[in-house]
RNA sequence: GCGCCCGUAGCUCAGCUGGAUAGAGCAACGGCCUUCUAAGCCGUCGGUCACAGGUUCGAAUCCUGUCGGGCGUGCCA
């Protein structure tokens, strides 16, 4: 209807323009936009207001000559000027009821967008694979998750991406702790370093390589430790003591070194999988770093290409990329003095390697931690040639976990963090999904354990799901009274929705579409999320307000038409964001 | 120092890229279950949109400055 209205504000404008002799590239932006006030008609328009600056006229004088040459709809009863200069337009009752159709017609694909040719690939989580997802990856994931369906809802062709970070330090600290672990498991008395990973999960994997290994990659303590510099209490540096063990395990281990390094990456890896699994959450693509310096080296091919456009130097023995020509505010470092490449080397030939493979626009969805990195990635990409307005990258703020007044403190390596899991397990998928996304993404937010543990009202959730489930509840006791009815008997009833509330809700309903499309474009899911809690609070003042049952046949119906259509668009909306429709709760 | 984010009701936050009288939820107080699920509804209380300028028909929204808070600023990954 939006449309429509829109349609005949640009007819008016048109010959408007050719008659009144204002200039041809005025251009303006119509938004139509659903009134607040229903003094103020069904759908307003400031056109004229925005028009008064370059026709120099005052407004409403402006919005008189649109009226005067609007051309006549069978939609629309009357038109009003109004403040300032807002057109407001009276729409025939029959116009509001189409929506009702429409959803039912629609069902699971109402509010969809059409399709669209462009391709995005959604980048989310990529949790370092060094431990179990903690509550704060778990933003991120929900984040990801609503994000990528919400584009996918708008008719964008997404791939939501995993970047495995499987290459590095991190990764030898980690499979060395494995192996430590391994060898105490063997009956070997050591000191496991104190910077080494600290968690249980990482003492397991260690049983677990002897069981399958048994004592093949055995060494005896003594050899290991020999000539390693000692760790921090015995007045040594434990950077260099973790450095020297990487050293020792290597060395001593020779090929059967990866089957360490593969076992805690693999174990952890599976277990990442699982849980986003369990969450709701699914990526096509899982993208390995290492493979970027397999086969075709593609670090060296991105760093020699940065050269080729001149934009690498030979600094004190490094390669230096000149990102401040892009605007950064240093150069960075592409490949060390000891001639190993930088972590940022490989993140500039994967962002080329994601362009070369034909996305037209990649979203990076990273932790608040990395902010200081967008500009140089993005300086990357215009040195080589791709357009960086092509990257967008949405920062997904810090969650602070309470348990009451006590903030808990959250870190991979010591082992003391809550997990993902252990919050879904405390207060459930759906309640950890909406939480997560309710608030915007770029804003650090508290989350009281205490106060998602509780299974009260407090939580928004329930509230969305319990509209749903009321309206399934009358349906089931509907059909406990009559067999045979379809939501399709009302359709020929809606002129029986003459309340002022029940106006409000097929509003409420036509905004759908476009609260979805809002949100994908901005990638706010929250918005969403909030949308939904206004349908649902509507519904439900409604639902205490009339009875739907028990009226006579033809309002009965009309009213559960309307009711189905609104469980149906909570019903889209929810799964959009991850979140279960119950039919009973 | 520089860069980014934030400042809206007692608390937690929305505010649709500049629109009509700034909104929700908690909290507080007062009502509503023999009737489709009270995980709900209705009502009351609550605001100098941090502050000061600027831009214009019009500013919580855009610009500048000030104050206050948070985060970042490795030849780590």
């Amino acid at each position: 209807m939006k449309e429509h209205v829109a349609e005949l504000i640009q007819q008016a404008l048109s010959s408007l323009s050719s008659s009144q002799s204002w200039p041809e590239d005025l251009n303006p932006n119509i938004q139509i936009e659903h009134t607040r006030d229903k003094s103020h008609g069904d759908l307003a328009c400031n056109v004229a207001l925005t028009l008064a600056k370059p026709l120099k006229s005052n407004p409403r004088a402006i919005a008189q000559q649109i009226v005067d040459a609007l051309p006549a709809s069978s939609n629309v009863t009357k038109v009003d000027i109004a403040g300032p200069g807002f057109i407001n337009f009276f729409l025939t009752e029959d116009s509001n009821y189409q929506i009702i159709k429409d959803i039912l017609a629609a069902g699971d694909k109402f509010g969809l967008g059409d399709k669209k040719a462009e391709r995005i690939q959604v980048e989310f989580v990529s949790a370092n694979p060094t431990g179990p997802l903690h509550v704060g990856h778990g933003r991120g994931a929900a984040y990801g998750a609503s994000v990528s369906n919400l584009l996918e809802a708008a008719g964008y062709d997404v791939c939501r991406e995993y970047y495995v970070n499987d290459a590095g330090r991190q990764m030898d600290i980690l499979g060395t702790s494995v192996w430590l672990r391994y060898l105490q498991a063997c009956g070997e008395e050591l000191t496991f370093p104190s910077n080494g990973y600290q968690g249980d999960y990482i003492a397991d994997y260690g049983r677990e390589l002897l069981e399958a290994h048994g004592e093949k990659l055995r060494w005896s303590a003594r050899e290991v430790f020999e000539g390693v510099c000692d760790d921090e209490p015995a007045g040594g540096d434990k950077e260099k003591h973790i450095d020297d063990l990487i050293k020792r395990a290597k060395l001593l281990l020779g090929d059967d070194y990866q089957i360490a390094f593969n076992k805690g990456l693999n174990a952890i890896l599976g277990d990442i999988r699982d849980d986003l699994n369990d969450f709701g959450v699914h990526h096509q693509e899982w993208f390995s770093e290492r493979s970027l310096t397999q086969d075709p080296d593609q670090v060296s091919r991105a760093i020699a290409k940065l050269h080729e456009n001149g934009y690498i130097e030979e600094r004190d023995g490094a390669l230096w990329f000149l990102s401040t020509q892009f605007g950064d505010d240093k150069d960075r470092v592409v490949k060390r003095e000891n001639g190993q490449t930088t972590y940022f080397a490989s993140d500039i030939a994967y962002h080329l390697n994601k362009f070369e493979r034909g996305f037209d626009r990649v979203i990076n969805i990273w932790g608040a931690d990395h902010h200081g990195y967008i500009a140089r990635v993005k300086a990357a990409l215009q040195a080589l040639g791709i357009d960086p307005e092509r990257l967008v990258v949405r920062l997904v703020q810090f969650v602070s976990l309470y348990r009451g007044d006590e903030q808990v403190q959250m870190s991979t390596r010591s082992g003391s963090f809550v997990t993902l899991r252990e919050l879904r397990d405390d207060v459930g998928n759906d309640a950890a999904r909406f939480f997560y996304i309710m608030r915007k993404a770029d804003q650090a937010t508290d989350f009281d354990l205490e106060l998602a543990k509780s299974e009260s009202k407090d939580n928004p959730v329930y509230y969305i799901q319990y509209a749903h489930a009321r309206v399934a509840s009358i349906l089931r006791k509907l059909a406990a009274e009559e067999t045979g009815w379809s939501p399709e008997a009302g359709l020929a009833q809606l002129s029986e929705l003459r309340l002022d509330t029940e106006k409000a809700l097929l509003v409420k309903l036509a905004r759908y579409p476009e609260a979805l499309r809002s949100a994908a474009e901005q990638f706010e899911p929250h918005s969403l999320a909030h949308y939904l809690r206004e349908l649902a609070g509507d519904f439900h003042s409604y639902y205490n307000a009339h009875k739907i049952l028990g009226e006579a046949t033809a309002l009965r119906d009309a009213r559960l038409a309307l009711s189905v259509a609104i469980q149906q668009v909570l019903h889209n909306g929810l799964s959009l964001l991850g979140v279960s429709a119950p039919e009973e709760m």
